[in-house]
DNA sequence: TAGATTGTTAATCGATTAACAATC
DNA sequence: TAGATTGTTAATCGATTAACAATC
């Protein structure tokens, strides 16, 4: 299986993954068209990076003068991220963050749907969490392969979440969002993003210190 | 007042934050001492980077043929990081993030101290969150001057985002921490780190599609 | 048409990496 | 001492920015 090169630069899929919430609210604010610029100045970047990123995604193009048609980015960031389909989603864990995790299915317009809800402690198992039964984590390869599920949601506490990882990789996950502070490896045909809420703290705090 | 310039650059800040956890777990497994090689590793990086990190901080160096001490680099993040002070921290928002962030209150060594909870709706005002009892949002400047509280951290609704942190600001807020998906814009003297949960699954569902 | 904004190529800036000296 | 790793300076690489042409 050949692996294309991903095309967009990963500091630009990031912000362009970041300029979705916003447009949306735009858009439900009736907003019709946004320039560049406004962007730039709402997310302190310049008009050009912004344009540069646009630049990225394949069918879309602005007016000059006018600017981009809020509907058609967002429609044109939801067919170059997502292809149009909804990414199958299971979580593992069944803290915090996975409660959250439920309550925001909805969002990005139904782009993810959750498949199942996994938990290492026993007690758990079995309970309802949102519209899911918390299911053993040894059920996981069996979810995952019946109904093709793409991301694994990792929702644990830092000293199992490699663990975890090692699971969804065995199973066959195409993509893990880790949710823990904790760096985690997998191999390179699987993707993984690292979202370290509470390191945001530290980050801060070094800003704060050192002004 | 004279601001001084960060001196670490953003992206090995990042990467400073993320080893204090990983630190922290080696000192729980009694490992003493850790080569840049290792971190490398684990973090997918490349050794150079990492003693480059650690050349920023100070207090703290490494021995060669030995690696660091663990204990060390723990002690010089800190140090380095929070100058040894605990910084005083409020909540804006009672949902799931908020319970996460107060039953992790003691991480990263009580370097965290929060000092209030508060929220927009008023049938949350007087209930009780943790230990502490939810507050009017009118409550905040009070609250933040009264014990020179340092952070404020955003966990409300996107559409509230904005709101919040000019209340903060006016406040005197020194720094915030955004864990909303929607970019917030506030003046220079007031450091933002944001944090936006839900977007990893869009960058993610691109590095997927785009294989 | 004039003015303003988009789109793109070239230049700059900063972060990462390579090379190597220092050291335990 | 030899070997391995740290620490640092110089080179490279990639992302951002500047300049400007294209266009509505």
């Amino acid at each position: 299986m050949t692996k294309e090169i991903n095309s967009i630069p990963l500091p630009a899929v990031r912000r362009l993954s970041r300029y979705f919430t916003y447009l949306q609210l735009l858009k439900d604010r009736n907003k019709e068209w946004v320039y560049s610029d406004q962007i730039a100045d709402d997310f302190s970047l310049t008009s050009v990076t912004v344009r540069q990123d646009i630049a990225h995604l394949k069918n879309i193009s602005g007016v000059p003068n006018r600017g981009y048609k809020t509907r058609e980015l967002l429609r044109a960031l939801k067919k170059n991220f997502t292809g149009g389909n909804a990414f199958k989603v299971v979580i593992i864990g069944t803290g915090e963050l996975s409660n959250l995790l439920i309550k925001h299915e909805k969002l990005f317009d139904n782009r993810f749907e959750i498949c199942g809800v996994f938990d290492h402690n026993p007690f758990n198992i079995g309970e309802r969490v949102g519209c899911f039964d918390v299911q053993n984590l040894n059920r996981i390869p069996h979810v995952v392969w019946d109904k093709k599920v793409d991301i694994g949601i990792v929702a644990v506490s830092e000293s199992l979440a490699q663990n975890i990882v090692d699971l969804l990789v065995i199973a066959g996950i195409r993509g893990i969002l880790n949710l823990t502070s904790m760096q985690v490896l997998a191999p390179n045909n699987v993707a993984v993003i690292n979202v370290p809420i509470l390191t945001g703290l530290l980050e801060l705090s070094y800003l704060i210190y050192s002004e």
